[in-house]
DNA sequence: GTCTATAGGCTGATAGAC
DNA sequence: GTCTATCAGCCTATAGAC
């Protein structure tokens, strides 16, 4: 069955050709700017071309939303295996905050245009697995404050689930908040970060 | 003069009617669903009228935007005055959250739709006085952290205006991604943010 | 499978009559 | 000042020829 085989090689070709367009120009147009004719421009094929690979533009962004966070995924994973974990917990924060500064569009796309598209990466089938993108980010960062407990540095009554989320949504914080107001946090982020993830550790008081 | 009072008196109720059916149209419809027809329907005019007044869509939103920063500072004024430092900070998240979740649509017109937007309210010719709002709202925060700083309670080191945006960063985080993600930090804000709060206070560490 | 062509909708903004 | 009418552009999605 050669013959059959190419044809599905070629098709998942054009499928993976299209979403290779599609994430260019939202790198460059942002995700507002992704449309059908333009990508369909990008690969020099029709628009109603497209429509034969994907139900429409939105199953186009959910694709994209997941490989975007699977970028993610991986942009973690190297400092998640520092041992120490306060450090780990730094080197989290810090990966974090760069991913999302320097991969901008993605971010946005994955984190900060519509509610159904992220939702839709736990709304997949393996969603909560192993397999899935959203729980192994969320297993990295929830990683650094479990070793924090199982070192025995977290205070009794704090739960590791609730800390994950407050640092979550602190680091969402900053990079959103770059990303959207550039210049509004005046303190810079090489200062805001360490500042942030040292109050969260040790707190602002004397 | 009583006759040109008149029409100036109409001109300004005209502009007024318009930014109110706007700011209805935002809450309803959300910031992409304000279009210059529907506005025109709302208030029963045509769409040409409108730009006699604005002139154009872009001016409409950062109008709304000024007046939606100067609810949040509406928001934040009355908390502002708590004595006690600490109760004060805590007052000001659990304000500024319930702002940010309640006027929904608001918060996302002046902090996650276009840099642009927000940016204009700094760009003002009174940007930096005391009557911009910007400066208003900030100044309602970073007084908190003043007032730790002057009851001795701030470590020698740390810097007021630092600890501020990363105060408004992290709450930042909290109401975007509330409002984006419905549900993705499992941790509903009514322990997220006291969590946050004392993490930031006090530290997460035993 | 891929094309052209188009339906049918939306948008911001403007010109000219009254 | 306000209207009607319209320009010029964008978009998604589909129908039918090849």
């Amino acid at each position: 069955m050669g013959i059959s085989e190419r044809k599905a090689r070629q098709k998942a070709d054009l499928r993976a050709r299209i979403l290779e367009a599609a994430r260019a120009i939202v790198l460059t147009d942002g995700f507002a700017g992704l449309t059908m004719r333009k990508i369909a421009q990008a690969i020099e094929y029709s628009p109603g071309t497209l429509y034969l690979h994907f139900a429409g533009r939105d199953e186009i962004a959910r694709d994209l939303c997941i490989s975007g966070f699977r970028d993610l995924v991986a942009a973690l994973t190297p400092v998640a295996s520092v041992a120490e974990p306060r450090a780990r917990i730094e080197a989290l924060a810090e990966a974090y905050v760069r991913f999302g500064l320097e991969q901008a569009e993605t971010y946005r796309l994955i984190f900060m245009v519509d509610p159904t598209i992220v939702s839709a990466i736990y709304d997949r089938p393996e969603a909560g697995g192993p397999d899935d993108p959203g729980t192994q980010a969320y297993g990295l960062i929830a990683g650094g404050f479990l070793a924090l407990q199982a070192a025995g540095d977290l205070a009794p009554t704090a739960d590791p689930m609730v800390l994950t989320d407050v640092f979550w949504a602190s680091l969402h914080g900053v990079v959103s908040l770059k990303l959207t107001c550039p210049g509004f946090p005046a303190t810079p982020v090489e200062v805001l970060v360490p500042a942030l993830v040292a109050s969260l550790l040790d707190g602002m008081l004397a």
